[in-house]
DNA sequence: ATGCCTCGATTGAACGTTCATTCGAAATGG
DNA sequence: CCATTTCGAATGAACGTTCAATCGAGGCAT
């Protein structure tokens, strides 16, 4: 009953920021929403920041592995970037409180882009997938920044709005999108 | 030398938070970066929160009267929506300020998206644009959000990227990408 | 078994700092 | 001379962090 309490604390701390952002969530709120004693929260932590960064890491892996589910990998173009598309939009309307902390997080100083370099395990594959497509002469031969904004980034922006209840988007509809998403870099 | 004070104010407070977010900025240094003391902050805005309310206001104006700029009202389909995306992108680049306060904003507690609905005039001139675009069968009949996403948002995205760094858009590139937002959605 | 010892886990009150805000007084200007 | 603007020290609350004290499971000697 040990490694549960790490998780208790990472836990209520995405709780909290989720719902009142990083100024919004005092050590000593997540203290008493993760049951445990403030001090504690300094025995599996260095720090809050330290706190923050280690779940931003988690969040981060978790994410990268959704992207990747149904083997995308060995579906041809464009069925695997769709299908990639289609695990990122479910991923973020399915975890709203991570999508709500990924993005507060990525818009604040805490997150320097410097460190983003490191592109995990996952994410390496998917970049490997898009240089097979451009030696196959199906996708254009943009940035990969440029790719993941014309993709993926409309996937994260339309959950956004998902999660805002602002709009819901049905299967076919997400189809469609996703279908205009890869039109929009194919060759 | 009375009316410079207020917009002094909110000049450093741009300033900082775009450097250090919201919570990185106390009154103090705002006060000291805009040449005034802590308490005459209090005279020209009710508190802190009110203060960073205003000044999303304004720069959302500015935002949405800069996406009008060319008239692009008066162009023909798929000009009109080209020249928005084009004076989006503009916008965001040459006010990188502004665009991280705005995302930062918008990511936070403060933002209330009930209090979004009020479409200010020119976020409504280009809501008849697409109503337009719709009556002329140019445009794919979806809800606006996705609109939005599947345009503006990769405008943004985008320049939230060449803000960063990590990649720098030429001309012909942009002209590129708009004219794929608008394949987008077209129908 | 029993009592003892040890040590990491855990507590929550206390500490020092920082923050947003207030306020009485001084300056300004019409 | 009044009203408005400006100052900056004072205030009190809230925060992140520390720390001395307590707990409790498990090894060890008897």
């Amino acid at each position: 009953m040990t490694a549960d309490k790490e998780t208790a604390i990472l836990d209520a701390m995405l709780d909290l920021v989720a719902e009142r952002g990083f100024h919004g969530t005092p050590v000593s709120q997540v203290a008493k929403r993760s049951g445990v004693s403030a001090g504690i929260i300094y025995h599996y932590f260095d720090s809050k920041d330290a706190l923050i960064h280690e779940l931003y890491r988690r969040i981060k892996m978790d994410y990268g592995r959704a992207l990747l589910a149904g083997d995308p990998l060995s579906l041809p173009w464009p069925d695997n970037l769709t299908c990639v598309w289609l695990n990122a939009f479910r991923f973020y309307v399915e975890h709203p409180r991570e999508t709500l902390y990924l993005e507060q997080y990525e818009n604040s100083p805490y997150y320097d882009p410097a460190h983003f370099t490191n592109l995990d395990e996952n994410m390496g594959q998917l970049a490997a997938m898009i240089q097979t497509e451009f030696a196959a002469g199906t996708v254009q031969e943009l940035p990969f920044p440029v790719l993941y904004e014309l993709t993926l980034g409309v996937a994260l922006g339309l959950a956004k709005r998902q999660i805002a209840g602002v709009v819901v988007m049905d299967a076919s509809e997400l189809e469609h999108v996703a279908e205009a998403c890869c039109r929009a870099i194919a060759k």
